[in-house]
DNA sequence: AGCCTTTGACCAGCG
DNA sequence: TCGCTGGTCAAAGGC
């Protein structure tokens, strides 16, 4: 983080273009996991340990394309942490601790102190294999899906830095704690690559993502997204749309909507796993 | 048998 | 009002 801030911060004439200034930070794996970080809010910094990101010069040198508004309440952790394993890391705590002024919490009480604000939290990860910028969007976790995922956490914990440098699988995303079942691919408006759509499948589990990935089948973006529990069950009419009641999903698709001409949904990838 | 992926169709939101 | 777009459903087929 602090090279990254350092870099835009010492050079601001260095990058002028998006192809720019991600060739730059492909040159170090550090850097890559920050490039689409650049902006956040506050509680999105302090996952950066200080006051790195939010220097003032690093937004005003920053080419405004680069820009990506974020919900409040995300922020970023290093490429290879999953859902599961971010919540039990004793680094995601000290994430929050200083907004909320929970320093010294135990895990639970913090786990439960996170899920109540229903917060989304962004990943991004990158990894000097990858030529593209992953961004991960993870959801807190429901309760029921906190309970289920106990044992899991465990393994995850155990394998984060093994999945560290290794790229990730799309079509079997189990590594990140949940197990998915694909619902839906389209070629969405303003992406270069088709998007899947992925349920948890655990019955108590609200959780979605949405995964876009290039012909070489690797993974360029990563978005979670979960219900709250006192949100109302979903709509099963079909061909609902946005009928799922959460304002967030529609936040976070508006998030990354463009004004580009689309691609049909018609047009359709085969991925290869 | 059960779960998963694929994919055409549907629907709501938005400009 | 209409067309575009993203998100979802659900049948069909595969494993």
């Amino acid at each position: 983080m602090t090279l990254v801030s350092n870099m835009f911060s010492d050079h601001p004439d260095e990058f002028k273009s998006f192809s720019q200034l991600v060739a730059g930070a492909m040159a170090s794996p550090a850097a890559a996991a920050v490039v689409a970080s650049a902006h956040q809010t506050p509680v999105s910094s302090v996952g950066g340990g200080g006051d790195s990101l939010l220097d003032p010069r690093s937004k005003q040198n920053r080419p405004t394309g680069l820009m990506i508004t974020q919900p409040p309440g995300m922020f970023t952790v290093p490429p290879g942490l999953s859902p599961a394993t971010l919540l039990d890391s004793p680094s995601f705590f000290g994430l929050f601790s200083p907004i909320q002024g929970s320093f010294g919490m135990t895990h639970q009480q913090a786990l439960a102190q996170v899920t109540a604000q229903g917060n989304t939290v962004q990943i991004q990860s990158g990894s000097s294999t990858q030529q593209q910028t992953s961004v991960t969007e993870v959801p807190s976790l429901p309760a029921p899906v906190q309970d289920s995922l106990q044992a899991q956490r465990v393994d995850s914990a155990v394998s984060v830095y093994e999945n560290r440098s290794q790229p990730q699988n799309a079509d079997k995303p189990a590594g990140d704690g949940y197990n998915w079942r694909k619902y839906g691919q389209k070629q969405v408006k303003g992406s270069d690559f088709p998007r899947s759509y992925y349920k948890c499948t655990n019955p108590a589990c609200p959780v979605k993502k949405k995964i876009e990935r290039s012909v070489d089948g690797q993974v360029t973006k990563t978005i979670y997204k979960g219900q709250h529990n006192h949100e109302p069950p979903q709509n099963n009419k079909r061909g609902g749309g946005n009928n799922n009641g959460s304002s967030e999903s529609s936040d976070i698709a508006n998030q990354f909507k463009t004004s580009n001409n689309s691609l049909n949904k018609s047009k359709r990838y085969q991925e290869t796993s």
